[in-house]
DNA sequence: CTCGTTACTGACCCATGAGTCAGCAACTAC
DNA sequence: GTAGTTGCTGACTCATGGGTCAGTAACGAG
């Protein structure tokens, strides 16, 4: 008859608020985030929420932890595994991910360290250790490869991973903040992927 | 003997309190830069300050008024009145002007409507209208010249004015984020300007 | 059905900072 | 000088929201 008016999921709550901060955040950012929306969100009383996280901080930091590592060390799992050509795994595996990190939470995860970053110089010292600096020294790598083998002439662009990042934080960047005149993210990426290609296989100077 | 306590200087406030808000938004970002901070850093007192300001929003949009409009009106002027070739006017000073944008208030101002944009729709609709249509617009007209005159090719290139401002936005955010390990942005504007440039000649595909 | 433990609630506290306004003092005209 | 004008001050109000804690109720053990 009388519902309980809660349940008590200990287990469950940190990912679930987790979950709901990062819903938040996407639609507020972080400052302009209230925790008692994060609260609501996740069905849960502020209170409880201050038993899982000790500051509002705390909960940035965890959603930062969740929801962006998973994601890279895919793709890096997979450069490394992998044996196809340079050119293969950027028109492939590397162009899907691109594709999809601007409707993914990463996308958020970018805007919240522009924001808070400079604020919050430890967690920018983790998103550089744990996604940065792979992410690009993957990149690096694989143009390495790519010229050590002859498949790709040595060049600036080869010494640049930054070029093939670029189009993926810029579309995040303008979407989320012109969502009223978007950009063509596909058309973006892809766009400058062949560019490079075509430069690095040596179509022009 | 007796020092007046301050001058009345009616004229130059609104000019030396826009200024001062630069610095401090350029420190703190909006949202943590107080009104008091900003009226202390002009040496002025907070109650002045809303005599010409009617709220800190009309402070933002003055900032981005005094130091982002005339920098674009300046470069569209040079696009309209001289009569140099596309190659020439985007090697010359498009480059001179996306170079030193990375070190310009310029890109303080990024960083905020990146930060803060969310929260404040109107600002960067603001924005939008003020700066970066006509700036892209301008690119655009550019790019559409070249074509026409069978400078450049017509492509997928030659309709996306982002490509060209893509290195700037992306080195701004990054060594924003980033400063202990700065990227090379000088050279990343310079490579894909020459990457663009080399296929819209027909150097490639 | 107890009774003890503890996950959970929500009303509360209080620091913060945007915006106000009554009065003061710098300047001007005479 | 003195009276009028107005640029300017800074103490104030008040909404906001991060963080607390005394109490409540769900659940498990016996």
């Amino acid at each position: 008859m009388n519902q309980p008016r809660y349940q008590r999921r200990k287990e469950d709550r940190p990912e679930e608020i987790t979950a709901a901060a990062l819903e938040a955040f996407a639609k507020n950012g972080y400052a302009a985030t209230r925790v008692d929306e994060v609260a609501k969100r996740a069905g849960v009383s502020k209170g409880l929420l201050y038993l899982y996280f000790k500051t509002k901080e705390e909960l940035f930091k965890s959603v930062v932890r969740s929801f962006v590592m998973p994601r890279i060390d895919t793709l890096i799992k997979i450069i490394e595994t992998s044996d196809m050509s340079s050119e293969k795994f950027l028109r492939g595996p590397f162009l899907d991910f691109a594709r999809q990190v601007p409707g993914s939470p990463i996308s958020v995860i970018v805007r919240l360290m522009v924001a808070e970053g400079p604020k919050h110089p430890d967690l920018v010292q983790f998103y550089w250790d744990n996604v940065v600096s792979h992410g690009l020294g993957a990149i690096n790598e694989l143009l390495w490869h790519g010229v050590q083998s002859g498949e790709f002439q040595r060049s600036t662009v080869s010494e640049q991973p930054a070029l093939f990042v670029m189009p993926v934080i810029f579309s995040v960047i303008f979407n989320l903040l012109f969502s009223k005149q978007p950009i063509d993210t596909d058309r973006l990426i892809e766009t400058q992927i062949d560019l490079l290609i075509s430069h690095l296989k040596g179509h022009t100077t």
